[in-house]
RNA sequence: GGGCCAAUAGCUCAAUCAGGUUGAGCGCCACUCUGAUAAGGUGGAGGCUCUCGGUUCAAAUCCGAGUUGGCCCA
């Protein structure tokens, strides 16, 4: 680009940043910004893989969007930062994509199709996934390494899971056992409770009656599964709750039921009795070790039989809710599971994987089990046993990917028993920095504190096989062989496998064998849960330990950054593979973001019909605003809403960036100002007090800035920054200066200004080109011509520069803005308009400083309030025919006057008094005083009110009141001539422009004005008029070439034509 | 059902930790400027600070109980 060279009028997003690609592509830029910081100190970011099913939504875009914005800001600190992406592509999810393509019902057409061209099919699904994927993260400008994305289906990934997971083995933490788990039964694999969705269903609720064997009547239980009474064992009692004995009468016939007492009425209620009567009351306790008979005792001849079967026991997981007993079936419910084994009961189980009964069922062998709730309400109804059934509406588990109910069974899986070193993932978590702290020390904590072993084996097809060889013929955790890497599968399988290039996905590693001391092991066939993959990604990123070059200096990660549902995923399963495999935390610092909602605050859904999709947000407003609006929320924890409007509004802002960019252009060009050469060091003794003020304001912008970005609060630095240009450079800065640029002659004031004006928007452009790296791009092309880095994100990140910083300065400006605000609001009280100057202005301070501050930028204010003159009021001093009232302080008169506070300080409001003095204010408020109250200095501070003519405004800087502004706008001859002479003046300008004139065409100009005074007045400015209007005369005016028109000027007609110099010579 | 977080102007948020007359930006409306012009400036309207209790002279703020939303767990 050259230097200062044309640019689009209008700020075209989408023109733009086609332009900026394709420069990127012409210069490499992303090359070249990595290769300068190769050298600097490593930073070691971490992706968190997203997984390769659908296409990149908001929330997505909004993470890519924060990962960008940080690690260019540390490439720009000089840092060298790891950015290679990742993607997660193994897993059910995918699976079930695929079986649905192919229209798969269930593992049984898997298998004919053949497991080797089922995970092929996955692998092609998930990389066709991928690049959809990586596309729509460059489409917003996203810098990461995406020509070496790191897949979790590569064999060097898998490699580093396998590696993982043998640490583990070697620390004793990898064992085979039974567990309770929550089973897929159209999946037929088991899920973890991460994987396992709740939604609202209707599901029966029975209440059943288990007939005591030893004493009279029955105890009732509560379930909404019962497909799992067949399995029960026992039934739980709290020993220290309160149970009762109650005679229930129904028609005519009598029952005695054993509920614990707080349920007593409910209970009877279901059961439709007619009265009852409570018999006796007696502590859980006291009913341990009753005996009772298994309800569907002749429907399941198989039934637990077992010593101490079908007794009551305690259990912790009572409550005294719905009957205060609680049917077990440790074959089933996880807690019953638990509290089976500890009584020390085999396990009965007679349902299999795919949710059918077995032969153990007896009379439902071969049912569905839900399909046979039916059934056995009805046989529990024909036995006696049921007191109530209805239904109920509850949230029930569900297989996130193929929504199928879940059921619990009892089933033998592999386990990193992660519960064996809980003190020291609790002692890990400390070793992290949350952003926000809240969420590791309330939520994360909480979390790790409750999580059980971790089930990593799934009984499926695309995934990391799991690594174990057990002794042909068995499958228990005894005389395994745990293998860590490929190369060590290569040295001990039977087969010939080269290491470098075997696949080692469950195809192909099911057929491998080792045989050691004339043993022969084989690969038990499940895969790794999907978590699993992503858990190594602080090594697998690495390449670790295939290529171990990198590990030790880098390991573990800087940095993560992920939503806040990562806190049970990814950061969690981050956390426990580290401990297990390394014994460490495998991440410094987490930033933890929200959830992108819609305009209304409510999840993005599919359903809903309320997804915003990113391509549309960026086909609107652009993608540098689009990540400006992702970027100016806040990162940590809150979730964001979507707005169009806040799109609309970064878009805006880019605009009037854009605008303050070109304005300078034109001049600069034409003057051949050149930065190298004419830099603000150069210029130094030329910088007026406005040019030193803005640069003074930048250094403090950028302290701000890098402050917010250190605190991972980029929303914030986005916000100083953005207020810096609007309210700074383009409302203040570009305002003052204009001038200055226009002057023809070379001016050291127009250098110091260009100069000036060159360094704002050069540091200016460095700062926001992590929020918006293709405008920023364009931008610094433009004002560094050949003479900068090839891209503006090899720059480095501005520091301060104490030189220029000037807090005295600063503050002294903000006075006088405050003033120059206020004066144009009594401006608008007074009802005079700009145009139209005004005799005084009065600045009334409080404070010495604005004396000064006012005093140094008299001209300044002058000329932007149009006054004839500054007048000052001294601190102290009061100015002429103001009358007072009082503002009250609450934070003196509330401890001073109690519960009267309030009513004082009304009344103080409201008074008016002629001097500013207590006493004058004691009296005003007399009748609410009260004997010996008394008011003091702090208490209260006078506020003025002003008589006509004369409109008064305070101003101040946050919340400290400074003074007060007073616009005398009275009329004189002099005012209302110039006044009027500004009417004209800007009335012909419309008209030149509607003419299309350059703004150096001479016209001849013809004024007609009815009224003779205003005749008068203006006719004593015709010298103005003519040089403004560039007008060479005054007289008739042939409108042929030419406009003629009739104004309205505040009441008075004027007639105005006008026609350029050069068309009349035509003629 | 439990845990965490949030709730303040039409919208996005600040003020909450350390209690003292609720603020900003955007949007809307009116006015204004006219050599940045699909830009700029000024003003106005707009708040039972989610509800109910409590502590206090004083509560958006502290405490308790709810309601709604989000995430997590069951």
């Amino acid at each position: 680009m050259s230097r200062f060279g044309e640019v689009d009028d209008e700020y075209d997003p989408h023109a733009l940043e086609e332009r900026v690609f394709e420069y990127w592509d012409d210069v490499d830029a992303y090359e070249r910004t990595k290769q300068h910081r190769a050298d600097g100190e490593s930073f070691f970011f971490v992706d968190g893989p997203p997984y390769t099913s659908g296409s990149a939504h908001m929330g997505t875009t909004w993470n890519k969007s924060l990962k960008d914005v940080y690690i260019r800001y540390k490439r720009m600190q000089g840092f060298d930062v790891t950015d290679r992406p990742g993607y997660d592509m193994h897993g059910l999810p995918i699976e079930t994509k695929v079986e649905e393509k192919l229209g798969f019902e269930n593992k049984k057409d898997i298998e004919e199709f053949g497991e080797e061209n089922f995970i092929e099919a996955c692998k092609e699904y998930a990389d066709e996934q991928l690049e959809g994927l990586q596309s729509d993260f460059k489409s917003f400008g996203v810098w990461m390494d995406w020509d070496d994305p790191y897949k979790t289906v590569n064999p060097e990934y898998m490699e580093a899971a396998w590696w993982g997971f043998s640490k583990a083995a070697d620390r004793g933490l990898v064992e085979q056992g039974q567990r309770s788990i929550s089973q897929c039964p159209r999946c037929e694999t088991g899920l973890a409770n991460n994987e396992v969705e709740y939604e609202d269903v209707e599901d029966p609720s029975i209440y059943v009656t288990f007939d005591l064997v030893d004493r009279e009547g029955s105890i009732v239980i509560w379930t909404t599964t019962p497909w799992t009474i067949p399995a029960n064992a026992f039934t739980a009692v709290d020993p220290d709750l309160e149970y009762a004995a109650v005679r229930g009468v129904k028609d005519g016939e009598s029952d005695v039921i054993y509920v614990a007492e707080a349920c007593v009425e409910d209970v009877l209620k279901k059961g439709r009795y007619d009265d009852y009567e409570v018999l006796e009351t007696l502590e859980g306790s006291e009913m341990l070790g009753w005996e009772y008979e298994h309800p569907l005792a002749e429907e399941v001849p198989d039934h637990a039989d077992h010593d101490g079967a079908h007794q009551i026991y305690a259990a912790d997981y009572v409550e005294a809710d719905r009957t205060g007993l609680v049917h077990s079936a440790p074959g089933h419910g996880e807690e019953d599971f638990v509290r089976g084994r500890e009584l020390g009961f085999p396990i009965f189980c007679p349902v299999g994987s795919d949710g059918v009964y077995t032969e153990a069922a007896g009379k439902y062998e071969g049912q569905f089990v839900k399909d046979a709730d039916e059934d056995i309400i009805a046989d529990l109804e024909a036995n006696g046993a049921m007191l109530a059934s209805e239904h109920v509406h509850h949230s029930y588990g569900h297989c996130w990917r193929c929504d199928t109910g879940i059921i619990q069974i009892v089933t033998d899986q592999w386990f990193i028993t992660i519960t064996d070193v809980k003190d020291e993932l609790l002692d890990n978590i400390d070793d992290s920095e949350w952003y926000p702290e809240w969420a590791r020390d309330s939520r994360f904590r909480d979390f790790v504190e409750e999580a059980p072993d971790w089930n990593v084996s799934r009984q499926r097809y695309w995934g990391i096989p799991i690594p174990i060889w057990t002794p042909e013929g068995r499958d228990d955790d005894e005389d395994t062989i745990v293998i860590s890497t490929r190369e060590e599968l290569a040295e001990r399988v039977d087969q010939d496998i080269d290491p470098d290039t075997v696949d080692i996905h469950k195809d192909t590693v099911d057929d491998l064998t080792i045989t050691e001391d004339g043993t022969t092991y084989t690969r038990v066939p499940d895969v790794f849960d999907v978590w699993l993959d992503s858990s190594v990604a602080s090594w697998g990123t690495l390449d670790f330990p295939e290529d171990d070059s990198q590990f030790e200096e880098l390991w573990p990660a800087d940095f993560i950054l992920e939503a806040h549902d990562q806190t049970r995923g990814w950061f969690w399963s981050q956390l426990g593979m580290g401990t297990a495999a390394m014994g460490e935390v495998p991440y410094d610092k987490v930033l933890m973001h929200g959830h992108a909602l819609d305009e209304d605050g409510r999840k993005m859904s599919k359903s809903v019909g309320n997804v915003v999709e990113p391509h549309e947000a960026i086909d609107r407003h652009g993608s540098d605003a689009m990540r400006m609006f992702l970027l100016s929320a806040n990162p940590q924890g809150d979730d964001m809403r979507f707005s169009w409007d806040g799109m609309r509004t970064m878009e805006n802002n880019l605009r009037t960036l854009w605008n303050v960019f070109r304005f300078p252009l034109p001049y600069m060009r034409l003057d051949g100002f050149d930065p190298t050469e004419t830099t603000l060091e150069s210029v130094d003794e030329d910088l007026e007090l406005v040019d030193e003020w803005i640069l003074a304001r930048l250094q403090s912008t950028k302290a701000e800035i890098t402050e917010h970005f250190e605190e991972f609060r980029q929303d914030r630095a986005l916000e100083a920054l953005l207020e810096f240009v609007l309210e700074d450079v383009s409302r203040f800065y570009i305002q003052a200066v204009r001038e200055r640029m226009w002057d023809e002659s070379d001016s050291p004031s127009k250098a110091a200004a260009y100069a000036t004006i060159y360094r704002v928007l050069e540091e200016v452009v460095v700062l926001l080109a992590p929020f918006a790296p293709f405008v920023t791009e364009e931008i610094y092309g433009t004002l560094t011509g050949g003479d900068g880095h090839p891209t503006v994100h090899m720059h480095d990140w501005p520091e301060v520069e104490e030189y220029w910083a000037d807090s005295e300065l600063e503050t002294d400006v903000a006075y006088v803005r405050a003033v120059e605000e206020a004066g144009a609001h009594a401006r608008q009280q007074a009802g005079r308009k700009l145009r139209w100057p005004v005799a005084r202005v009065v600045v009334a301070a409080n404070d010495e400083r604005v004396v000064e501050a006012v005093n140094r930028h008299e001209s300044l204010v002058g000329d932007r309030l149009n006054a004839r003159e500054i007048e000052l009021v001294e601190p102290g001093q009061q100015w002429g025919e103001l009358a007072y009232s009082a503002e009250a302080d609450m934070s003196k008169l509330g401890p001073a006057f109690g519960g009267r506070a309030g009513e004082v300080m009304n009344a103080l409001n409201e008074a008016r008094i002629d001097e500013a003095s207590l006493e004058a204010l004691e009296d005003a408020v007399d009748d609410v005083l009260g004997d010996g109250d008394e008011l003091t200095e702090d208490m209260v501070s006078f506020v003025t009110q002003t008589p006509d003519d004369i409109a008064g405004t305070p101003f101040g800087l946050e919340n400290e009141e400074a003074g007060v502004v007073y616009v005398d706008a009275s009329l004189t001859d002099d005012i209302e001539s110039e006044g009027y002479a500004r009417e004209v003046i800007r009335r012909v300008q419309e008209m030149r422009k509607d003419l299309d004139l350059d703004v150096e065409e001479r016209i001849v100009l013809e004024l007609e004005i009815d009224d003779d005074r205003v005749a008068d007045l203006v006719a004593g400015r015709e010298d103005l008029i003519c040089e403004e209007v560039r007008a060479d005369e005054l007289r008739t005016v042939d409108v042929d070439n030419g406009q003629r028109k009739t104004w309205d000027v505040e009441g008075v007609s004027v007639e105005l034509a006008l026609e350029p110099v050069a068309a009349e010579a035509s003629d």
